[in-house]
DNA sequence: TTACTACCTCAAGTTAACTTTAGATCAAGG
DNA sequence: CCTTGATCTAAAGTTAACTTGAGGTAGTAA
């Protein structure tokens, strides 16, 4: 039992923390595949543990499950994935860290030129208005960070 | 008007790119302040604005509204804030963007040494078990990254 | 005067990501 | 044989963070 290929649904629970209900939804939603057994009870491969923690971890890093199940396509469904299989994932993966890491470097920054400015003058705060510094301009919209809007209004 | 202390919500929303009806939500919440005026339109100080984007800003770092009021309220609500209040702000923010940039770098070495290993053997994978690179004993459950579980059944 | 446009309130709807509930099945242990 | 524990399905509930809708007010432009 403890080598067998295929799994139930509380091993993979046990395994990477999460609830079986969250697994049985995973399934539902077609982020893992599994066959059934005795008494249509789901069984799964060994290789959903893995699944479920690339799952994990992309949602740390702040991907919806409906990108990680595209991400997740380009995976075998059906044999167990190759070294190589998830090597080209993580190779995408890291890139968006390194993406990630950047921002963050990039948000620290202006948050240090904005205690610099001390974060009174609109005009000038990198943080507030970062394209913008020497302009002085209008008054139109500006958005932060460069990566707005979300307003549908 | 244009240098007026008091600004409509329809200002707001233009300056930072959010619909009326979130900062609308975002006074409703208790994150914003606003006095009325004719008719009963709500009045912003300016410093709304900057309080606004505080919290864009604190929402792409993965912070709730709930957590974002929490740190806002150390910000005088009444006054506009001094350069001194929102430097203590923006240190601890700062202190955050360092947490969250060594967490990534972690990450990332952790997925290197995967594909180092393949990603294949469960007992040595660095993702998959980090805390337990040379042991391969018993199999309760093991959590990803060390800062999970989130399981509550 | 008649349109706009910006604003108001209150209630209900939306989406993601799950959980909870209720009622049923099934294998193993005492 | 009976109970326990793990599993199943289907449907409804939950929370965060907003949006949408309906119906109304108020000031400004043609």
């Amino acid at each position: 039992m403890k080598n067998d290929p295929l799994v139930s649904i509380g091993t993979i629970a046990k395994r990477t923390g999460l609830s079986v209900s969250a697994i049985r939804f995973y399934e539902s939603s077609g982020l893992l595949v599994a066959t059934r057994g005795a008494g249509g009870r789901r069984l799964f491969m060994r290789s959903a543990i893995r699944r479920v923690s690339f799952i994990l971890i992309s949602q740390q890093l702040g991907y919806s499950l409906e990108e990680i199940k595209r991400v997740l396509s380009s995976l075998p469904a059906q044999r167990t994935p190759t070294k190589a299989d998830w090597q080209k994932l993580s190779r995408q993966f890291s890139q968006d860290i390194d993406h990630r890491i950047e921002k963050l470097s990039q948000l620290k920054n202006s948050l240090s030129s904005c205690i610099g400015c001390g974060c009174l003058s609109l005009k000038s705060c990198a943080l507030y208005n970062p394209d913008d510094r020497a302009a002085g301009l209008g008054d139109g919209p500006r958005y932060l960070l460069g990566d707005l809007p979300r307003n549908p209004e």
